[in-house]
RNA sequence: GGAGAGUUGGCAGAGUGGUCGAUUGCGGCGGUCUUGAAAACCGUUGUACCGAGAGGUACCGGGGGUUCGAAUCCCUCACUCUCCGCCA
């Protein structure tokens, strides 16, 4: 959510930076400015009310205390046509604030500089590539084929016991989950992130903490006897971890990690890119979440890039990373990075990890500020990425390091999966 | 699932209708003393909003009510803890 300051500071330099989502704010940023100047006058008023109330509040109570009855009664009534003005302006303060809210969050984050303009994934920039695709001199097969003659992942029986999208992963498919999980913390680990296992359902207060509510509610799996949420990455229980917090100025950056699986609904989108691994209501995804001074968010973006370009080399994977353009970033977002790996048999890019910075945008929502040098609070900046979402790093595997005896496995994988193919 | 107790400032913990944004202790910050530190002593120390400023308003789990006046009384919701039951 963007803050109303900022609104009311820099009108033009928003309207500009929204234009490259293909936005025309203009008219809601005048909108919630005729509404937030209203909003102060009524409050005003209502503050100088409230004020002589309540001095008239500890009069009465002194002439009570005096022992003059009637003079005391007589303030009395003077204070009911007082407190009926406050309980008018009150309600119409009330009103303008939910209208200025409701406003506010329908403004998505305002790109940051290097964001170039653009309508979708055709606008997004390639800014780096690694990696040579395979060559194959037999007929490479897609994963889920690999999956199933490998007798590594059942999605029947997922279909069978759940439904669609919730695949089973079995025997050494099961195994290579678990080795890649490992991994991955071990690496978040060493690159300095301290490690959670969070709780897999939140509830409401932290779905708006995030943002998922009130935009993305159909996205979320609701447990409607106790009001809970599965979470649909670990970001929402890691940064909530930090609503409501000021924190002192010396405890930056905060790097947190953690790995739990994801559920998505996903409504809405069948028959497109869905076979297979490609996309699942059920996954495991590593999660990379940082909470930053304004001042080394920029860096802290470079650093997380670093840190999933060594997971993708480490475990030899094609890979090209993307800026997204205005139009394909998210919400949320004030600047996205995709990586996209390199699946041979599909002849496609997988998504596999999505780095962003969201600057004080989630981080208004949440409350989360912290108190500087000079004793004043502001809002921290948040920063999330995966490192890694795993079925289509599993897709690229099976596809991309398959021969003709079966799959290999990277070399840095082999100590956690106990062997080296399958 | 049953019964009970609770939710107050960074923490602990007072406060049962007016002078309470809130006693006190700890912690934090600043100072005195000291070569330095500790101790002791003194001072200071919540958040947000409105206002050019002076200043004002709101917040004692959330929401509502009673009252001239609510942290304090009433209603309601949420959460936490303890005991019992069940249980990995």
């Amino acid at each position: 959510m963007l803050e109303i300051s900022r609104i009311r500071n820099e009108k033009e330099t928003i309207i500009e930076g929204l234009k490259k989502r293909n936005i025309d704010a203009t008219e809601t940023l005048n909108q919630i400015l005729g509404l937030d100047q209203e909003w102060r006058a009524t409050k005003t008023q209502l503050e100088s009310i409230s004020a002589e109330l309540n001095s008239l509040a500890k009069e009465i109570g002194q002439l009570f205390k005096e022992g003059k009855q009637a003079e005391a009664n007589t303030a009395k009534t003077k204070t009911s046509e007082l407190k009926d003005s406050e309980s008018k302006l009150k309600e119409r303060v009330d009103e303008l604030d939910k209208e200025i809210t409701q406003l506010l969050y329908t403004l998505p984050n305002v790109p940051n500089e290097l964001v170039q303009s653009g309508r979708d994934e055709k606008d997004n920039e390639t800014v780096f590539e690694f990696g040579q695709t395979p060559e194959f001199n037999f007929e490479p097969l897609p994963h889920w084929e690999l999956a199933k003659k490998l007798n590594l992942i059942d999605f029947e029986l997922g279909v069978k016991v759940t439904g669609a999208g919730f695949p089973f992963y079995r025997g050494k498919g099961a195994r290579l989950q678990r080795a890649l999980i490992a991994f991955f913390l071990d690496e978040a680990h060493n690159a300095g992130y301290e490690e959670f296992i969070p709780p897999h359902v939140v509830n409401e207060a932290s779905g708006y903490g995030t943002g998922q509510l009130p935009d993305k509610e159909g996205q979320m799996y609701y447990i409607g006897a106790d009001d809970l949420y599965l979470i649909p990455t670990a970001e929402v229980p890691l940064t909530n971890i930090f609503r409501d917090v000021i924190l002192p100025d010396d405890k930056f950056s905060i790097k947190l990690t953690g790995y739990t699986p994801c559920f998505r609904r996903e409504a809405g989108s069948y028959g497109k890119d869905v076979r297979g691994l490609n996309r699942l209501h059920q996954f495991d995804k590593v999660e990379i979440v940082r909470v930053e001074h304004p001042d080394n968010t920029a860096a802290a973006l470079e650093e997380m890039i670093e840190h999933v370009k060594g997971l993708l080399e480490k475990l030899g994977l094609q890979y090209r990373i993307l800026r997204l353009c205005g139009g394909d970033t998210g919400f949320a977002s004030a600047m996205t990075y995709d990586f996209e790996v390199y699946s041979a048999a599909q002849d496609k890019w997988l998504e596999v990890s999505s780095c962003s910075r969201f600057d004080t945008f989630q981080s208004n929502r949440l409350k989360l500020r912290f108190k500087g040098a000079d004793k004043k609070t502001q809002l921290c900046h948040t920063l999330n990425g995966s490192a890694l979402a795993l079925p289509r790093i599993v897709a690229a595997l099976l596809e991309n390091h398959q021969t003709e005896e079966g799959v290999v496995i990277p070399e840095v994988l082999r100590k956690y999966t106990g062997f080296d193919s399958i």
